[in-house]
DNA sequence: TATTCTAGATCGAACGCTCATTCTATGTTA
DNA sequence: TAACATAGAATGAGCGTTCGATCTAGAATA
């Protein structure tokens, strides 16, 4: 249960960063497990493989580590749509990744965190601020996206419509989340294909 | 804030659940505020106007307010698919009332809770065996559902397409819960428009 | 009708425990 | 030796839960 440290680093500087990752780790295990409340800092430590009180030195409280975490999960979404809009077909870019995408909202461990975060953003404003700036940064890279596509299929859209097919597609993912934790035995293959015929049919939308 | 009887009932058995009902009334207030675990029996004892250990009377544990809130929230839900079911022109009546459905879904006090159901469900064994029931209970509605709009449509789907379909649409749905918490500036009314179109392209997705 | 009885409603203190956090002492290393 | 890493005990608050004492309202009795 206990993570261990594979190749320990030599300079102070990367030894802390390391000590940091391993405690963010044993979090992210436990705060899937137990949920951000549910989890002990002694819980934690255990699994981070040292004191409790030790936890102190790397983070100022339970709160910090909970925002680490949650921008750490936040960030490679982030990195995604980024992704997404430098490819170079970007229609069939977008469609052919979003099965890959599809099949990741599915894995049940990662989307146990996810939605955790979300229900805490529904009610600490810390964590909310953190969602809700990385949110917005996706919005904006999927309008971008969104909008090369449509305009080369001849829709001239306002950046309303726009705003709303990214909330549509964006539900679409999202849900997956929720829907691989309520039923758990769905076909993530099949469902994955029938995601890709609604986006695209979303994006052939009247504006 | 605390949660006063207008008209207390004569009989005991009504005396009873009402009492029951107050105290699920300010748990789930607790709950949206604080998360399950966030909350305590202190403060839900505090809202519902009545001392912590009373409380013990009517629940044997925290852990069954909990079941409480969850299999009452479930139940809104099981009878609006049942409703679905039940209309005569049953595609049009879908697509008018994901409206309606749609905007229940953004409001962001209703999904506060909802996705707190579904986080705890993710680690909590007892109150995932309720989840799962209600939503095979729900997927069963919308298979006949949709199975008779599609073959209306000329449509013979097999059921594994008929599933898949539900799935895609519950989807849409739940993903509004997040979205609305994600970014709670969003046009309620026009991604409303914008999801009824999504389902009437699905409706109309190859088998 | 007046009084006693009784069973459930209710309270509030108390219990044992766990929590997040702090502090002090010791080990380690350069 | 100086600075940092680490452990582990200590602290005080808050938790879920239990329990015995009181209150209350209606039934039984006289």
């Amino acid at each position: 249960m206990q993570i261990t440290d594979p190749t320990p680093p030599t300079t102070d500087a990367s030894r802390a960063a390391a000590r940091r990752q391993q405690i963010l780790a044993a979090a992210a295990q436990c705060f899937r497990e137990h949920g951000f409340h549910g989890a002990s800092i002694a819980q934690i430590s255990k699994i981070a493989g040292m004191s409790a009180g030790h936890i102190y030195h790397y983070f100022e409280n339970k709160e910090a580590i909970i925002g680490a975490i949650v921008a750490q999960d936040l960030e490679t979404l982030l990195t995604l749509t980024a992704e997404l809009r430098a490819a170079c077909n970007v229609r069939n870019a977008l469609i052919e990744r979003a099965a890959e995408g599809v099949l990741d909202q599915l894995d049940p461990a990662s989307a146990a965190l996810k939605v955790e975060i979300v229900a805490e953003a529904a009610r600490n404003p810390h964590v909310a601020r953190i969602v809700r700036e990385a949110d917005e940064a996706c919005r904006r890279e999927l309008m971008v996206t969104i909008r090369a596509i449509r305009s080369a299929a001849g829709h001239d859209d306002t950046p309303g419509a726009t705003a709303d097919m990214v909330e549509v597609l964006a539900a679409l993912f999202e849900g997956l989340l929720l829907r691989t934790i309520r039923n758990p035995d769905l076909d993530r293959r099949r469902v994955a294909q029938r995601i890709q015929l609604a986006i695209n049919d979303l994006l052939d939308q009247p504006g």
